[in-house]
DNA sequence: TGTACATCAGTGAACGCGCGTTCACTGATGTAC
DNA sequence: TGTACATCAGTGAACGCGCGTTCACTGATGTAC
């Protein structure tokens, strides 16, 4: 861990090292700017190397991808707890949909605050399947999925949601939040005022809430 | 425009004959693969005679993604308008419901069915403004956004959506079968069988219709 | 405890790809006189 | 009606870029004896 130990012929963590430098690479610049050459550059190795931990660039952005959605549950289950320890509901709406609530609002923030990360947690080279047994994310419990699921057991539980409406319900509120937060990253509405985002973002957390 | 002509020095609407090319290569590939050199291939011509008609490659994809965005629009046209003529609802859904519905339906049939073309009408190069003016779409009429507005006033006329839920109403609407679209094309819901599929859509689509 | 050797993890050079863009050019067209 | 000339719309060659990937290689490590 000593700078000279990095320094050392033989890295010690490369693949980790590579997966690093790719989540930034993301971060930075998206889906498309996870690339072979300059995440081993960072790595402080020759651009080779790489081919020694990964396939070939298909598998490091799928690792990247993980951590990218780990990122997006991580955020959200953050804003989950918050929302329960304050117990009020954050950006109106009433007290049984806070969880659901902070989860969409989680999610449209992480979107906006980290686009790069939110675009490449979604451009998933073709095989990586985010509802294959534990939801998608390997050793950090629950994905978004997962979490969202979560509060929809919670208001079915609690009256709000029929029960006989809950199959699928997952779809619909993760379709609204998903297409909003598209739609302001990449899409017509980039152009928006943070005034009027905010006002979008209400109108269709209150329309899900409502519809579910 | 016999084969002679077209094959005379001056090309005569080599302009158009690009996009064209253009929209050809959307179609099969995504934004990505609209690329001017193999769109001058395409056009007959040699690859920098493109630069007598487009400034650069930005210039000609902003071309090509308009014509997408119309063709998303004809589409929900043609199905609007089959909708009004068989006055029934086509999925599902009560009979007022029905030419909203089948403005979402038609917006997921163009994205599953010509995913190039979907995913181009939103790669944006930054600077597009869907919002202005005419609604985003030129000579056409309206464009998608416009076509919804039309559908949430003849609800609002039946009575069906209260006034004072009117605004922003759009966006609601919209968001819900964007997430979907791209959710099932490039995401997670890739893998969904086509029953599961249309049960996801029925589900989304009532959810929009009981949450506006 | 020492040493031979297999194995692993790196290096450096090179190939091929297709792209966007620019340059100096030439062929075709239309207009002024 | 004919001709000079400006202008427009193409051509062909070239540059530079950065990438993914492969090749033959070398340095480091660990294990069997």
């Amino acid at each position: 861990m000593t700078p000279a130990a990095k320094r050392s012929y033989h890295h010690g963590n490369l693949r980790e090292a590579l997966v690093e430098a790719g989540v930034q690479l993301a971060r930075e610049g998206g889906p498309d700017a996870v690339v072979l050459r300059e995440a081993s550059r960072r790595a402080g190795v020759s651009h080779n190397a790489a081919y020694r931990h990964f396939a070939d660039r298909d598998e490091l952005l799928r690792a990247v991808c993980a951590k990218c959605m780990e990122a997006i549950a991580k955020l959200m289950e953050l804003r989950i707890a918050e929302a329960a320890a304050a117990g009020k509901p954050a950006h109106g709406g009433d007290a049984v949909h806070a969880g659901l609530r902070a989860t969409g609002l989680a999610y449209l923030e992480f979107a906006q605050s980290e686009p790069g990360w939110f675009r490449t947690a979604f451009a998933v080279p073709a095989g990586l399947d985010y509802l294959d047994d534990d939801e998608g994310v390997g050793d950090a419990g629950l994905g978004p999925l997962g979490l969202l699921a979560l509060q929809l057991d919670a208001l079915v539980d609690a009256g709000a949601l029929p029960r006989e409406r809950r199959e699928h319900a997952e779809l619909a509120a993760w379709s609204g939040v998903h297409g909003l937060s598209m739609l302001l990253l990449d899409g017509p509405l980039r152009a928006l005022t943070p005034a009027e985002r905010e006002a979008a973002i209400a109108r269709v957390l209150d329309t899900i809430e409502r519809g579910l």
